[in-house]
RNA sequence: GCCGAAGUGGCGGAACUGGCAGACGCGCGCGACUCAAAAUCGCGUUCCCUCGGGAUUGUGGGUUCGAGUCCCACCUUCGGCACCA
């Protein structure tokens, strides 16, 4: 772009609109399929290790294989595909990866429903995706596609997990399922349906079920995982993973039943533990049976009955009428001796904490709800500051805030300062309880009682018990001569021979696991496979990882900022921890994109009939207007509803910018003319080209700016102001110009990364080398923004009055002068002379009267 | 109930660090071309008005020479969820 704005040069013939050549129809359906089987066929996009060149890894969520690519993928992967492209432009060596989460439920629904082998179904699904995937003309490194459900896949997801199993962060306990009791097989969360939670199959009322299942330790890491200092992750993703992982700090404190058994609460406040007037235990707490008494024994089987149907999220909701039964029995407060009743809630959850609590009413909402429905004695215990003495019988809602404490036996009078430590060094001096620290986040549960998934590599001796399937017998794998019976249990447990095997240590018959792992575990790792998708001796080549590795930016949905983007933190983690992996953090940047809607603003679903179809898109307007509607259309944060109406727009100029370019290509090839032209060249189009350069030189600016942010919407928009300065440009006689021709092809550059087809076949016409995507960025001139005259803005009093050109280096004074002259400035002046001016240099001045 | 995001023309959306609100489009109106229509191109398009202006970024306050942007209180919509002891 180095050139004297202010040369016009005009060649060849006059520029009469008239004149112009006719040119070619724009036919995506032709050239789009065309380029696609040439970058396919040069490997233009296969990113090899290239040290003398920067790396960059950018990852988009893989694709689940559930039947069709949908416009929400189209809208995930298309504006990431073009910030790839742009940064390969600018001189990074990008590597933009794809492949498919295969494993997992909908699979077997497909397989029940229509009969169809839930792998015939994967794999038919695999190669519609990658179809729709080629033709949205995306910058795929396709040699390193993966499939989670290939056994060269799985056999390393089997190792992962014995690798866990190894070090001591895989283990087996027992935890409830929603188990269905008519078809007698374990139901997703997602299979459970409605308040009534009815098995979505049969109907029949789900109820919990206790199995013994596989859990990684993923609280192991639970404060490193709270550290996002290396992180450039949008803020709501951080919150609501600090949320998720909910630590908090207080104690722990052992009361003691009449029977003598320890009933150990968490607290996050002791300094309130003279206040603990009874104690509530979760329904499924394991001394409940043991502290019912017999005549308390009727009330709390009925209890549990009502309760232990219910999911967690019932169980919690906060506009629910409290309820509970009283065991019968008591415990002793441990601070002062005191014997408090014990009652069951199920506002006390047995995941959380240590499923029992010291019910504190005074200074616990929760707590004092209860209290007041079941008549339980309320005991303030802290005297909030400035506040007077808590009275129980005339309070109408806890008092939640620190204060000093009061009623406290020998801490009574500790001011709120130094409440919650003198308690926690009191407990800890007499041996009921100490400082505590207490998460949310429960270890990950990673058995799934199903079939399409990667076998637990686990085999059962009754001699040895659990031991590890040596390496050299990976993978485990899923037998394809499986019985589809419409209920029941998983195949694998119901297969004649396949759980028969023999013990790896003893040789003696044994049998394997028949649960197959969360489909969560392959996508906590799919991006490492990314690197060397079939090396048969490890489960990635540390060369690749090496130049590869982290991740730089990570695209796809803010629906998973807490269990993937937490599972695979804390893989990438133990991975470290093993030796395995390098660096804290796989991925460095993440960015969530929106959703699409239907065009009725609703979430897209086959029964509404408001799907919009990305196949029918790219046949109405072709894979380029497609994907530059959904950068132009929509905050990509945010999403919105699809529009037929303003899809026009987007065509509209990608044909304005087809007909520019052919138009130059055109005279490219004509033969120099008139050389008239020259000397026509008037002071008029001097300005006008240096207009043009100026606006080329903005659209470099903001293009660049632009897409580097993730803000989509505004690339388009300065494109079309490009596209749209050429035709002023055209207007003004600039057609036959260098510098035209120059911002055309700028144009072009600018534009390869949103619409990657129609200006490879442009740039080719232009007679320019291929291939367009691999040409610099073009680089942005400041000198192209000095402008000799700028308009400055007049306030009066902080309103805008006027607008008047000045040169650009106008001082202070000067443009007081000038802003003085105006008449319609005077006039609201009304004679008065300003009491105070404000000059905002190159910008505006303000007359304070 | 809690957490998060967002409220700007008829619509989608712009607006740097507090400095011309409405960029870029859609839609609509008028015009050119056409026998006509479509397509295309050009011009106009926040609202009100007594044509001087006035009002205007969910609502009400505040800070400031100046607020879509900062502060306080509130309302609405969307998304998520966990009564977190």
């Amino acid at each position: 772009m180095a050139r004297k704005p202010d040369t016009v040069q005009k060649s060849s013939v006059p520029t009469k609109p008239e004149a112009r050549p006719t040119i070619d129809a724009y036919r995506p359906a032709e050239i789009e399929p065309r380029w696609q089987r040439r970058w396919e066929a040069d490997g233009l996009y296969h990113a090899r290790i290239d040290p003398s060149r920067p790396k960059f890894y950018f990852l988009t969520m893989l694709p689940y294989t559930s039947g069709d690519l949908h416009i929400g993928h189209w809208f995930a992967m298309g504006p990431s595909d073009a910030r790839a492209r742009f940064l390969r432009m600018r001189g990074l060596n990008v590597t933009f990866p794809i492949g498919f989460d295969a494993f997992g439920l909908p699979a077997e629904n497909a397989a029940i429903e229509r009969g169809i082998h839930p792998k015939t179904w994967t794999y038919a699904n695999i190669e519609n995706m990658r179809r729709q995937l080629r033709s949205m003309g995306a910058c795929w490194d396709w040699p390193r596609e993966a499939v989670s459900a290939d056994p060269e896949f799985y056999r390393w997801t089997q190792w992962f997990f014995l690798k866990l199993f190894e070090h001591g962060l895989a283990y087996k306990k027992m935890a409830p399922v929603d188990w269905c009791p008519k078809d007698n097989t374990t139901l997703a969360r997602e299979q459970v349906i409605g308040e009534e939670r009815l098995c979505e199959r049969c109907k029949t009322p789900v109820i919990k079920k206790n199995l013994e299942q596989w859990f990684f330790r993923i609280t192991k890491y639970a404060d490193e995982l709270l550290d996002f200092s290396a992180l450039d992750w949008p803020e709501p993703v951080r919150v609501a993973q600090t949320n998720w992982i909910g630590r908090s700090q207080g104690a722990r404190v052992r009361f003691l039943s009449a029977s003598g058994d320890p009933i150990e609460v968490f607290t996050t406040r002791p300094d309130t533990l003279w206040g603990a007037t009874f104690m509530v235990l979760a329904p499924e707490h394991p001394l409940v049976g043991r502290l019912t008494t017999a005549q308390q024994r009727a009330a709390v089987q009925a209890y549990l009955q009502q309760t232990l149907r219910q999911s967690d999220i019932q169980r919690e909701a906060a506009d629910k009428e409290k309820s509970g039964v009283f065991t019968g029995g008591t415990a002793v407060n441990p601070v002062n001796g005191e014997r408090v009743p014990v009652w069951i809630a199920d506002y006390v959850l047995m995941s959380y904490g240590t499923g029992a609590i010291m019910a504190v009413p005074a200074h616990d909402q929760r707590d004092f709800q209860f209290a007041r429905k079941f008549g339980l004695e309320v005991r303030p215990v802290i005297e909030p500051p400035g506040a007077a003495q808590l009275d129980a019988a005339t309070m109408t809602e806890a008092v939640p805030g620190y204060g000093t404490m009061v009623d406290s036996g020998p801490l009574s009078g500790t001011p709120a300062e130094r409440a919650v430590a003198a308690t926690i060094e009191f407990l800890e001096s007499k041996g009921i309880g100490e400082g505590a620290v207490n998460y949310r986040l429960r270890d990950w549960l990673i058995s799934r009682q199903r079939y399409w998934g990667a076998p637990i590599p686990i085999v059962y001796c009754p001699e040895h018990g659990q031991v590890a399937v040596p390496d050299d017998q990976l993978p485990v794998l899923l037998p394809d001569d499986v019985e589809w019976l419409p209920t029941g249990e998983s195949p694998l447990k119901l297969h004649p021979t396949w759980r028969k095997t023999t013990c790896p240590i003893c040789g003696r018959p044994a049998e394997r696991d028949t649960d197959t792992m969360d489909t969560f575990m392959c996508s906590s790792w799919y991006h490492l496979r990314y690197l060397s998708p079939h090396d048969a001796q490890e489960p990635f080549d540390p060369s690749e990882y090496d130049y590869w590795m982290p991740v730089d930016t990570y695209t796809g949905g803010a629906e998973h900022a807490t269990m993937h983007l937490i599972y695979t933190r804390f893989f990438h983690k133990a991975l470290r921890d093993m030796g395995i992996t390098e660096g804290h953090e796989p991925m460095r940047q993440l960015r969530n994109q929106g959703h699409i809607l239907g065009p009725d603003g609703q979430r897209m679903s086959k029964s509404r009939g408001n799907v919009i179809d990305p196949d029918e898109q790219v046949g109405r307007y072709g894979a380029d207007v497609v994907r530059a509607y959904l950068m132009f259309g929509y905050r990509w944060a945010e999403g919105g509803s699809w529009s037929d109406e303003n899809i026009q727009g987007v065509v509209r100029w990608v044909h304005r910018v087809w007909t520019i370019a052919l138009e130059a290509a055109h005279r490219a090839l004509a033969p120099a003319g008139d050389p008239a032209g020259v000397a026509n060249a008037g002071p008029g189009e001097a300005a006008a080209a240096r207009t043009l350069w100026r606006r080329t030189h903005q659209a470099i600016r903001q293009v660049s700016k632009d897409l580097e942010a993730f803000e989509f919407n505004t690339v388009i928009s300065a494109l079309m102001e490009l596209t749209n300065a050429l035709s002023d440009g055209r207007e003004a006689g600039l057609a036959e110009t260098d510098g035209f021709r120059e911002s055309v092809e700028t144009l072009l550059l600018l534009t390869a990364p949103v619409a990657p087809h129609v200006t490879e076949e442009l740039w080719a016409r232009l007679g320019k080398p291929y291939s367009i995507h691999q040409q610099a960025w073009p680089s942005f001139d400041p000198q192209a923004m000095e402008q000799e005259a700028i308009t400055l803005v007049v306030q009066v009093n902080g309103k805008v009055r006027d607008r008047i050109l000045v040169a650009a280096g106008i001082t202070e004074v000067e443009a007081r002068r000038r802003a003085l002259e105006s008449d319609v400035v005077r006039r609201h002046l009304g004679g008065a002379e300003p009491r105070q001016v404000v000059f905002v240099e190159g910008r505006l001045i303000n007359l304070v009267i």
